[in-house]
DNA sequence: AGCATGAATAGATATCTGTCAATATAGATA
DNA sequence: TATCTATATTGACAGATATCTATTCATGCT
């Protein structure tokens, strides 16, 4: 299952208004950002030095159970803004870089002159 | 009714990890763009010349109804991604360009050398 | 005052989602 | 093969959410 293009040919959202097909994608990756512990699983990966981590270290990390923190990384993966690899016993995420900067882009709103 | 400041104080994702309450705060934000009807009303307010809409022009652009758009409008405005002010029998609605680029700037990855 | 219009609120409901316990799968090791 | 460990999947369920209709509120106009 490929990961879908969510954000494909969305321009700026100050731009110009967006279709609905194009809020539908996008709207379903800031949907992915939009839980605490989704967010936070995100940011631990986003700053971990080499830019991986292994999914025993996300689940110590919080309260909830195994299964859930395996199903907020399916999302987050599904979504593109993670990818995993299994390297023996452990499966390691990684960001994907481009996914943020293009919601970034996103968000950007010209200056206020 | 203040609209929390429910960014603060959030280093980007990919400086170091977010703490609950960092997380918690921002995820709201990100809910409140995840879904497709709200983000397409935000590029419309985002886009339009002038800065401002009225929503008669919102209902107008969307098949779902008044009250619908009256509660996303609301849930926009409460995350601090929108105000509004009432002139005669219209309200206006705004966008709150900081909370876009701080979100944006959330977002943003160091280049990836 | 009475009415018309734009927008918000209340209440109801079907669907979605985050969570867990239980189980399955994949790989390592004895 | 048997077993242990690390993740993923399944199924269930309580709580959240998007939507609607009906109503209320606010303003302007006659």
């Amino acid at each position: 299952m490929e990961p879908l293009e969510l954000l494909e040919c969305s321009p700026p959202l100050a731009r110009e208004p967006l279709t609905m097909q194009q809020a539908a994608g996008v709207a379903q990756v800031f949907k992915a950002l939009g839980d605490p512990v989704r967010l936070r699983i995100l940011s631990i990966v986003a700053s971990h030095t080499g830019g991986e981590v292994c999914v025993c270290d996300i689940t110590g990390a919080f309260d909830v159970s195994q299964p859930t923190i395996s199903h907020h990384l399916k999302v987050l993966k599904e979504v593109g803004l993670l990818t995993s690899e299994r390297r023996g016993s452990w499966v390691y995420y990684r960001l994907v870089p481009e996914t943020l900067s293009e919601l970034s882009a996103l968000l950007n709103v010209p200056a206020t002159v």
